[in-house]
DNA sequence: GTCTATAATTCGATAGAC
DNA sequence: GTCTATCGAATTATAGAC
């Protein structure tokens, strides 16, 4: 045998699909977004696409894998955990587009909605868990940071409502980070 | 000639149409709520629905008309907006399976996502103005009302995130209430 | 490893009988 | 008004040459 250590498949080609795979999940969605479409961005033959990952299935769960590398809120002061929040989440949005080609095809594809909530269970609820305080219902405040998170990413960068569109990112931190930061220390319900 | 008074189309086939396709919309999101499985719900032969509709793209457009039918904040006493607010658009979401044919369909597809933005500027603007202090930034406001209502439609109802799914009623007005109200009644930032 | 050619489906839309 | 039959285009995926 020869040296099968090195791939059959071309690491760069690999990489190259899969952000031209992003890339177009995040503009177009799970549908339009086509193996062609797709293989016309990354500058390779269809056919490619089908031979490294088996499938536009098997592509779009190798392109989709995402941190949020959220911070250690103890690291950061008790009363500006929500404006960092709200900061260090349309950093990760606006730096990388996975988080967006999540979204626009979770909302028709299970295995999209699958990977985000995972994301914003696993990836989430232990910073929540360190925020909150003791007693607290975490899993409840890690949901409610999730729906005005992704309801912000939502309204600005899919949906482009002008308002949300326009805002700053000062003022969205001003007017967000509030909302975050109740979720995060407020007292539970009664 | 006839009498031309009379429609040459069924009127109960068009409704019976439009409903089916709001359920497969609502379900499916664009692409893959066909023609043929609209049909289908509706029980009637696909060839219809482009007699009726014209296109595909006609019939989503005559099957997504949506009013918020939000009441007048000046009936409402000035402490207890926010919770009204998550109340009724919750009722209004559930009651109504054309915000999700929406909200699923406007995510990749721009004459949806147009209509959204016009319910939540044209329907929901006018509402904060009278809520809201006298020469704030009303459009901002009404865009962050939507960017939470929307997240929480997202996160409880299409991602089906388990901790926001799973929270009563009672517990989403005690949490998103607060924060609606703070957007519609807060003093504007510096 | 990469591409050409094509198989097998499925889609929206149309024509025409009744 | 409703249905049968079908067209033409586009899709994912495969087979095989080089």
């Amino acid at each position: 045998m020869t040296t099968s250590a090195r791939p059959r498949r071309s690491d760069a080609t690999r990489a190259a699909i899969r952000a031209a795979a992003r890339e177009r999940f995040a503009a177009d969605g799970y549908d339009r977004a086509t193996v062609r479409a797709i293989a016309a961005a990354a500058g390779i033959d269809p056919s490619m696409i089908i031979r490294y990952f088996g499938s536009k299935e098997g592509l779009f769960a190798a392109a989709v894998e995402f941190e949020l590398r959220l911070p250690d809120p103890r690291e950061i002061p008790p009363d500006q955990l929500g404006a960092r929040a709200v900061e260090h989440f349309l950093t990760r949005w606006e730096d990388d587009d996975t988080l967006q080609a999540l979204l626009r095809v979770g909302v028709t594809n299970e295995a999209a909605a699958a990977r985000l909530r995972d994301i914003f269970t696993r990836q989430l609820l232990p910073i929540v868990a360190r925020a909150a305080p003791h007693g607290a219902d975490v899993a409840g405040r890690a949901g409610l940071v999730a729906s005005q998170v992704l309801g912000m990413a939502l309204t600005r960068y899919v949906l482009r409502l002008p308002p949300v569109a326009a805002m700053t990112r000062q003022e969205l931190v001003a007017w967000v980070g509030p909302t975050l930061q109740r979720y995060l220390s407020a007292p539970d319900h009664g």
